[in-house]
DNA sequence: ATAGTTACAGAACACTTTGTTCGGTAACAG
DNA sequence: CTGTTACCGAACAAAGTGTTCTGTAACTAT
């Protein structure tokens, strides 16, 4: 790819993120955001049809990579989730997130964390589905209600994480998801 | 209140709401409102600042009542949650839901849900606290965390039963609920 | 009933944001 | 070195925001 476009699309996502951790979503302006990533109006339009498109790439960018890795045939990331063993991915996704890798802390503690979460639970469905038999849920649920509670409790605890300031360790906070599952910590 | 304030009033309330029922609460504009509850410009500035202002006091309207009725002092709305008992607060809550009172489902179902979950949520908080003995969760977890929970999956059974069209009864999304917080249903 | 108050419609207003277009310039690729 | 591509900057129409004004009709109190 061209230097250029790959340095104003890392600008704009630069600028966006940066801007999403000072102020709400809804009052990001596009004429923001060429200031804050110092390009021209019509270089961000070349880039992007709207500001929603913007954030839905940006979410692209960020979430797939860690998501794609608890495939089982994923190869340029497996190292994130090198670990395999159904008994913590979780734990790593958690470490991933203290970490804050790419920024993506930022996004989530922002006001607007509630675009992300979204994001959030469509990525995180096949990784609940393939951890379904190692949560002790009651066989009396759907199928289909089991996997929506497992995202549930993930993106519920995440919540909580980060509305207490991190303050816990990544370990504690698997412990914390594992019980509130009625599984017993690792 | 004098009437004229009344009619106007709940003539824009009523547009809004069925705005939000057909599109995205950020495609919808001032303009659109004025013009669906047949007011003017000025009035509907008078009677809110802005636009989120409008939705904030919608919130307000709708679930105040709902949630001051768990309270023990509330006298108004008892018939609400006439039964006090704590085995049946959400039972009561998922009939009012289904019952669709107010239009309720309609801005819990639209697009832009996530910010009637947010105010759900606040209002669950209470709710949730006096019921935190009903249901077994691990004591080793932190008691916020706990309570927190609680919300995360009444708010997450919402959703699923949402997403799925309510087919269920409200008498099965209470068992549900209470299956996925590891109680027994009742 | 009358007089004073209040809420309303309707239109005009300055202002902001959006998304497009165009000509000129610099960086790129073969 | 040459054609292509991305960029800047400025200008633009269109749409939305929130305010201000005037005249009118509905309300309240005496």
């Amino acid at each position: 790819m061209d230097r250029r476009q790959h340095k104003t699309r890392e600008a704009i996502f630069g600028a966006f993120t940066r801007l999403l951790s000072r102020q709400r979503l809804e009052k990001i302006t596009v004429g923001q955001i060429i200031a804050e990533a110092d390009v021209g109006r019509a270089t961000f339009y070349a880039h992007f049809e709207t500001r929603d498109a913007l954030l839905e790439a940006l979410c692209e960018e960020l979430f797939c990579h860690i998501f794609d890795a608890a495939e089982p045939e994923g190869e340029d990331h497996r190292h994130i989730f090198h670990c395999d063993a159904p008994d913590c991915v979780f734990l790593h996704l958690f470490r991933h997130l203290k970490d804050n890798d790419n920024g993506l802390l930022a996004l989530l503690r922002c006001s607007s964390n509630e675009v992300f979460l979204a994001y959030f639970r469509k990525g995180l469905s096949r990784l609940a589905e393939s951890q379904l038999e190692a949560f002790p849920l009651d066989r009396r649920l759907p199928r289909d209600f089991r996997i929506h509670h497992i995202i549930t409790a993930v993106t519920g605890t995440l919540r909580w994480w980060l509305a207490g300031g991190l303050r816990e360790s990544p370990e504690e906070i698997t412990d914390y998801l594992y019980l509130s599952l009625g599984a017993e910590p690792l």
